[in-house]
DNA sequence: CCGACTCGGTTGCTTGATGCAACCTTGTGT
DNA sequence: ACACAAGGTTGCATCAAGCAACCGAGTCGG
């Protein structure tokens, strides 16, 4: 993305894709989600440039999509926390998944499963428990590497 | 978007990305279901340059998600329809749209509101009518203008 | 005490996508 | 004959993304 915004468009898409629409944004997000929270963990995870993950870190921390943490001091050292808001782009990203799902198969089953942690059932592309039909949140669900990955060894709990 | 793709990820969210991650291409999607089929209509609409919507249209129709089709000959006109793996993406534009709606309110209240075709009842940002429960796809919901929009006249009906 | 290493960045440079205006082609209106 | 419309394409300027090098604070090993 060049510019970021998308001048004279009234509409809540446009909005939403002018704070998480930018290259690497809700891959940043989803990896946070997935529990990457450290600056070296999302850029060897992402394989973005450390310059753009940056600048992207820091334009989610204002948007305050992402919380900027100290876990250490001397040296200060910071973690990124979704906030509610960063939380609540879940349905969002549930909803994109599944259509990679569909319509770009992996030849052997999806890459990543996203299940119910409450009842362990798995959670369709509106975000609702195929087991117990309940409505769910970001916090109510946990990704698991599916059969279309191999090894690539993603940690595996979605949480604040 | 420098390069729309994301590589080493093997990740959906980011397969889905690759395709409709690029700077316009979910607004073209958007504008689409709205019913702005035409080169002209979406180019005023959007505000996007000539040459990135000429691209951006190529890659949607390559991608399967648009279906260019003449509407005159001589000259040769298109329109560009949605397929249904374009109409597909209409969850994830809802999650969006009611994502941009809770956390950039305007003042007046949601710039558009969907509702269900059939019923009338407000759709929620999973896409389930608030009325009847009903779970819908986009050809059961249209769009209307809401209340914080005043006379931008966007055209209403969502549809292939 | 010295060097090597880690983490979390920042800086500079190069490449490539985007925005903009001008132009083109086919055809219609007057 | 001239202007105008639709649907693009082309060229150029600009800005963002990718990459590598560097930096500062601190830790570890010897």
């Amino acid at each position: 993305m060049l510019r970021s915004d998308y001048p004279d468009q009234v509409c809540s898409i446009a909005k939403a894709l002018e704070v998480v629409g930018e290259r690497w944004s809700l891959l940043i997000v989803r990896d946070t989600m997935l529990g990457n929270r450290r600056f070296g963990e999302l850029q060897r995870s992402l394989g973005v440039a450390r310059n753009v993950l940056s600048a992207r870190l820091q334009r989610l921390v204002e948007e305050d999509i992402l919380e900027r943490r100290p876990y250490q001091s001397s040296p200060e050292r910071h973690e990124y926390f979704l906030t509610e808001k960063g939380l609540d782009l879940w349905p969002a990203l549930i909803a994109l998944q599944a259509w990679g799902d569909r319509h770009s198969p992996e030849p052997d089953g999806p890459p990543m499963l996203i299940v119910h942690k409450q009842c362990g059932g798995p959670v369709s592309d509106r975000g609702v428990c195929e087991r117990c039909g309940e409505l769910l949140h970001a916090r109510d669900a946990c990704a698991r590497p599916g059969p279309g990955v191999a090894a690539h060894g993603l940690s595996a709990s979605t949480s604040a």
